[in-house]
DNA sequence: CAGCATCCGCTTTGATACTG
DNA sequence: CAGTATCAAAGCGGATGCTG
């Protein structure tokens, strides 16, 4: 268990948002949440390469105040590898509807994507637990492959829901190429395969699987 | 439509998680967020008071780029008073999801209330929004009112949900008067009626009023 | 190289005082 | 009442250096 002895800046509001914000408020912090729970469990320069545009101390500080505050904790790994891992508590990993929230608000904001915008191939992971869900879960399970740039990300059918991890599928049942903005269009139904194609988006694999995991009408929470 | 020519800071990441924080992530803003929707359209003075600890500046600071990115819209009142008004966007609402999340997450960090926490009563409509509903829709509605220090908070059952609004309730059909910990506890059911009173609370009413809106078993988001 | 710690210039925040 | 103005302190971003 290590220490932390930053100053604590607290809002001193006798308030659940408040508090959390204490914890979960400051610059960054909530990004650090997103790399743990869309990458699972994180060496620190994972965590850095997931976090374009982080200061180093600034990492270094928030990783000791999430750990302070039990929502991260720090595995000094065994013997063989002699690298730590950081990995969300399970108090942690109750804020993934704090993000799905957010992130459900923020998706209008993501129009265009700018010059400047960096971008990692894992943070479709937000989109795809957000809007996707197995509608066959008795059929065998799928997997669908996303890349676009970086190292690929894979999407898998589990028990009506779905999971993400990096990493690439041997053989996957669909494979999806192309800009993040595509991607996310297609999965979501917002831009329809041919269109998608047309502008650039390249598809492989049936079609079907890729309906499987679409929102259909009224997606609920 | 005011002018906002601040710097505007961003993570620079093409993730809406990302581009939700760019909005709302800066230190006072969901708190300012929380004032408008528990209080509905505030002037700047109510909302001063509703944010104990905030530099007036950083009131002005927020409420512009709020305004700014369309989360909150600037209302001159009309010549009779000559005070403006702050209200929430339609897009400001939807941020109720996101509060709703992380006052969920942050309950637990409400234990004994620090000695120099500020509190205010309609503070309270958080939780009662979080965790009340009307289990009998079909009966006539009821009024609950809580007394805890500065004015009242009334607790309006409406169409199966409740609804919250600053100042009182001449017929309440409950009166729940104490501490905040002990009100939210005996609303939430994690307090028993006789042990709050037991521990200071007083109530006035029939118990079957609370019984109506306190969560049942499981409760959904 | 992974995992920090330190230093420095800049920006944001906080506290208070002041004004129409 | 509804903000501006001012200024000190804290936080942040970027670079660099240290240690195993």
């Amino acid at each position: 268990m290590a220490w932390y002895d930053g100053p604590m800046r607290s809002y001193g509001q006798y308030c659940a948002l408040a508090k959390a914000l204490d914890v979960v408020g400051d610059r960054w912090t909530l990004l650090v949440v997103r790399e743990l729970l869309l990458r699972g469990p994180c060496r620190y320069t994972d965590l850095r390469h997931g976090l374009p545009g982080i200061a180093t101390n600034l990492l270094v500080d928030r990783l000791r105040q999430l750990e302070h505050a039990g929502v991260v904790s720090r595995e000094d790994a065994p013997p063989p590898v002699a690298t730590g891992l950081f990995r969300l508590t399970s108090r942690g990993e109750q804020l993934e509807p704090v993000l799905h929230q957010l992130g459900r608000w923020g998706g209008p904001l993501l129009r265009e994507r700018a010059r400047d915008d960096a971008f990692r191939t894992h943070w479709l992971g937000l989109p795809a637990r957000l809007h996707l869900k197995d509608h066959a879960p008795d059929r065998p399970p799928v997997a669908i492959e996303l890349r676009t740039g970086d190292e690929p990300l894979v999407i898998e059918t589990l028990e009506g829901t779905v999971r993400t991890r990096s990493g690439s599928a041997p053989n996957a049942d669909a494979v999806l190429t192309g800009t993040p903005r595509l991607i996310v269009g297609v999965l979501t139904g917002k831009i329809d395969l041919a269109a998608a194609r047309k502008a650039g988006l390249k598809y492989k694999g049936d079609p079907e699987t890729l309906r499987r995991v679409q929102p259909r009408a009224v997606t609920r929470a």
